[in-house]
DNA sequence: GTGGTCTAGACCACT
DNA sequence: GTGGTCTAGACCACG
């Protein structure tokens, strides 16, 4: 289910939900799985689940209702896409950017790879 | 000198090893620092930088001759241009379009964000 | 309507009754509102109006009549009064005037901070 | 060590690291104890611990250097005098004020109280 | 040696 | 039922 050799899996876990909430999956105030039910799901143990839900209502991403469960906050997709885009174009694509310059990609070529990747 | 936080630093030497010999800064044949010169000259323990030049040199782009030091392979630029393509291109550059599409960033915007970067 | 990560609810709840019979809107002898009714009122689970009353009840500052409801005891007031009192200054306020001294807070200062609390 | 029922212990740890660093036994830059080390002194769980100086990472007072330990931050002290004001004066302090009110304590009595606590 | 992650299992308070 | 904390012990990557 996770690979297990790259990001831990909480961050795993977390991007994911991460990723519903950006395809609408995970509409804002919807409650997320139970830590239990959601642990069980995915073949983890509950303390990782909770520290995947722990990690993300740091971020204020997701909310806590006491006894009842976790929450999506009603910004959060506003608060997801910031987090990515800080993390991809302050971070990551800076990296890669840096490595296809070395290796000689034009921009023309990389829009086209990007093209292409959309349309599969 | 190293980001403490993303990847592990003998990565990160390594990283720049290859982007020098791509560069031509180092051309093949060409013997590298000593470790701990070069350990020094980058403020990290020598094992760490120890633990680049192993890495190194079990992808064969570097390699070692005993109580001399270490040399840039005759094929590294070969190597590197092969390795990091196949890095890119399998690996991160998939998961890096993944994320941009969910964010919505057409090929455009990322043709012209490229085409900045190159231009700084 | 309640805080949802500082005290327990139920906490918060009995914490406001007591505050009604301290300012005289609960008189002596006066009957609560049903538990079903307050929960609706405050919108929290009819448990956890239960388990309020319930701990009012064990302090001896409300009391039940069975099929009728609960009430506010006689001396109530007097009750709540040296509760409060204990608890501010047995416990609570000695860590506020500890942290309070680290931070470098003179008493003038925290007698003006609560003036003004007082004006508003 | 360490008061079962109060608050959690992972957080009773993190407000004695941070006293410290606002009495300045912590200087900003010093090196915290160990991880293992730090729990074993403490006697608690090493997981505990770790936990303890993930949340103080978390808010930028402690930072970790990759294979070495755990560092007080140079702007700790700001850092952990901002939090704790904030958190005196805009929850706890509120509610003692609050309750101190309806005692009848005027701004004098809690004066002299405040007084001779830093007196002793 | 350092931190970091994960599992397993227990116990608690709250709704 | 919900989350939250803690312990114990294991394993890994890094310096």
């Amino acid at each position: 289910m996770f690979k297990e050799n790259s990001k831990a899996i909480y961050l795993q876990i977390a991007d994911r939900v991460c990723d519903d909430i950006l395809a609408g999956t995970l509409q804002p105030g919807d409650k997320l799985p139970s830590v239990r039910e959601h642990a069980a799901a995915v073949q983890v143990n509950p303390n990782t689940m909770m520290r995947a839900y722990d990690y993300l209502s740091g971020l204020e991403i997701i909310f806590n209702r006491r006894g009842i469960g976790y929450f999506t906050a009603g910004d959060a997709v506003c608060k997801v896409r910031e987090l990515k885009m800080r993390q991809l174009f302050d971070d990551e694509i800076v990296e890669v950017f840096r490595q296809l310059s070395l290796l000689g990609v034009t921009p023309e070529i990389l829009k086209e790879k990007y093209q292409k990747y959309l349309n599969q």
